[in-house]
DNA sequence: ATTTAATTGACAGTATACTGACAATATGGC
DNA sequence: GCCATATTGTCAGTATACTGTCAATTAAAT
């Protein structure tokens, strides 16, 4: 038998799912408002950062690195090399493959956004005492963590890639 | 001076931004999971439960009540009313507003969706301890409130749309 | 009453996200 | 070497999200 009992908004307001939401779209806002004068979107930034790590990274392997969807990936990607922040450069061992660098400039302006991203970062938990905005991180660290495998693309970090290589 | 310390993944992984986009990922992909049988999004849910709470409401209260877009929401009702799941009705006192109502079928999946809805709610938080639940989703709550205002669409809940009316 | 403001729903444009499919290419078993 | 399989990038389709704009309409100012 289902539900009978009155529907509120508190059904939604005190459900995480609603507060995962909200919470990225507030991030969202406070990261675009502090690096607007960069023209890098927090996906783009994090693109940046994982190829500026990994030079030569492919699509696929970036994908895995942050976490992203590979068909949202292609256009993040497009865009970034619109901007002329990265470079793609065919693989020579394999010609499905097309590696992805760091430009000049996208090395510059990874350089320079820096202190708005982190101010953006700071702001987002700001509202908290110290040691809650410290308890919130470690639980959605593990949270994250603990769920990895739930999301459509789980997040396989570095070493998980090293050993990886074009077999696995 | 901008930055020069080496930049790691860590840059990433441990950023609060970061963790608010991992987690709405694998809460949207549990909702999904858990209420696939219903053919409704966690936004599609959202909406539902907000027009039967406030039957008669208006795109633009809406949009307050749930802290959407307008323009996002815009699409949302049009889906929904494509699955016949609402119904809307031209206000008789202002030609521009149209009225949101739910229809017999929409009432039937609140109804029938929500134990679909519950489990995937209790499956984002499982792995943590009971504990820890409670502790996280204080300060998320928390949080979403006091960052409130940095969002595009501030949530404006019930008891500030009440006295709203048609000149706030 | 007439001009000015604001509100409403709609739209175009951009940017994530995910599903499912595809051709080109590479790898494995045999 | 050949064939089944897997991988890679890409694309089409759907669904949030946000910015900015617009015409229609209403409300406010005077």
């Amino acid at each position: 038998m289902p539900n009978s009992k009155p529907v509120t908004m508190d059904a939604v307001y005190t459900a995480p799912g609603y507060l995962f939401r909200r919470m990225q779209q507030i991030a969202v806002a406070l990261f675009i408002e502090e690096c607007k004068a960069f023209d890098l979107t927090p996906v783009q930034y994090a693109a940046l950062i994982a190829i500026s790590t990994h030079p030569g990274i492919d699509a696929t392997r970036l994908s895995a690195v942050i976490a992203f969807d590979r068909s949202t990936l292609g256009n993040v990607i497009e865009r970034l090399e619109a901007k002329e922040f990265i470079a793609r450069k065919p693989a020579p061992e394999d010609r499905r493959v097309k590696l992805l660098y760091l430009t000049k400039a996208g090395a510059a302006v990874l350089d320079e956004i820096m202190p708005s991203v982190d101010k953006a970062q700071a702001r987002m938990l700001q509202p908290l005492k110290p040691a809650d905005r410290k308890a919130l991180l470690a639980l959605l660290t593990q949270l994250v963590d603990l769920n990895n495998e739930a999301s459509r693309v789980p997040l396989r970090a570095e070493d998980a890639l090293e050993h990886l290589g074009r077999s696995g």
